[in-house]
RNA sequence: GCCGAGGUAGCUCAGUGGUAGAGCGCGGCCCUGAAAAGGCCGGCGUGGGGGGUCCGAUUCCCUCCCUCGGCA
């Protein structure tokens, strides 16, 4: 028996991905699942550039807009609902894909996690204190005595990863470095076929000071006005745009200094994005102009899949 | 036109008679339970043009050009 079908799209923020997707889940009979850790919230559309109402009224989509900001989410977390879908959609004889610009969860669905159960917030509080108080070097050479494995791989000052490796250490008894050796990917299951999308540096750019600029234009200020008055999860709290706009609405500095920090910060989290894509061989790369309609764009990854 | 200050990295600027740095920007990378987060690395340069002094000039001298401020 042949192995199913799993569709990626990926790519930079800003580079088009989600109406593509569209117009190519109508064609293949897909269903959209989101692959971003940030659309996954409640009361950020604009923010988040989630996909419209429009798109969405044409293929369903899932994993976005279902948690509320102050939840706590993680990759875990999205990789067992994200897992669920994938069965669900299926079931339903149609092709799931996936979109979206999360590295991260991309990479734990194709690569798989271990399995672990949450760790007692307690500790890393607790670790989150020393790291504050001794630095993250001190933390460093504890970790080099419980997991020197682990710690080769991490930098001193990388105090999150640091904590991580302690936390698991500490509530499991075992290593990180041995359990992150227990990763099943989809690889095995599922025919999966990824496709990065990307343009010239340049047009990226420019393309994400407009996506700003229209950000703007759409309200976006009134959303961070209502999400600042909400308690806000780790996570939530750090959408591009958030801190930009609430400095400036505390009048720590102007208007033309908030959007020049948002169109900044959000280049350099595309740079990130594609170091992390990058590093994923099986993508394969779709370089656009930026002059491409979204349909040609689908047709062309259409018959790449055949 | 005169007087003064200055022209060094994409930007703002530091420094030195032995061909040059800092911050920001920009580029590259790492990453597996906060990931739009967090961490690491890289100077990317005809030192305004030309001439002179000197073993050697970005640094000293001359000249021209340009910018800014003041006086006209």
């Amino acid at each position: 028996m042949p192995k199913e079908k799993i569709i990626f799209i990926v790519g930079p923020t800003a580079s088009g991905k989600s109406v593509v997707a569209v117009q190519l889940a109508k064609r293949i009979k897909g269903e959209i699942i989101s692959c971003d850790s940030m659309q996954v919230y409640k009361m950020m559309p604009i923010l988040t550039s989630q996909p419209t109402l429009g798109l969405r009224k044409q293929v369903k989509h899932h994993l976005i807009a279902t948690v509320a900001p102050a939840i706590e989410y993680n990759v875990s977390q999205y990789r067992r609902e994200a897992l669920k879908k994938i069965s669900q959609i299926q079931k339903k004889k149609k092709i799931p894909v996936f979109v979206g610009g999360t590295g991260l969860y991309m990479s734990v669905l194709l690569h798989g996690i271990f399995e672990q159960q949450e760790v007692n917030p307690k500790i890393r509080e607790s670790l989150l204190k020393q790291a504050k108080k001794f630095g993250s070097v001190y933390l460093y050479r504890k970790l080099e005595k419980a997991d020197p494995q682990a710690a080769a791989k991490i930098h001193p000052h990388d105090a999150k990863r640091i904590i991580r490796a302690l936390e698991v250490f500490q509530a499991t008894g075992k290593p990180i470095s041995v359990l992150q050796k227990t990763r099943k990917g989809l690889n095995h299951d599922y025919e999966v076929k990824i496709f990065g999308l990307n343009l010239p540096r340049e047009k990226l750019y420019t393309r994400i000071e407009e996506r700003v600029d229209r950000m703007l234009e759409q309200g976006l200020e009134k959303e961070v006005k209502k999400l600042l008055k909400s308690k806000l999860s780790r996570t939530a709290q750090f959408a591009i745009g958030i801190k930009e706009l609430a400095g400036y609405l505390h009048g720590e500095y102007g208007w033309e200094e908030a959007v020049r920090m948002m169109k900044q910060n959000t280049r350099h989290y595309a740079k990130r994005q594609l170091t992390w894509f990058r590093k994923e061989k099986a993508i394969q790369w779709i370089n656009l102009t930026g002059k491409e309609k979204p349909q040609e764009v689908a047709v062309k990854l259409w018959k790449k899949l055949y």
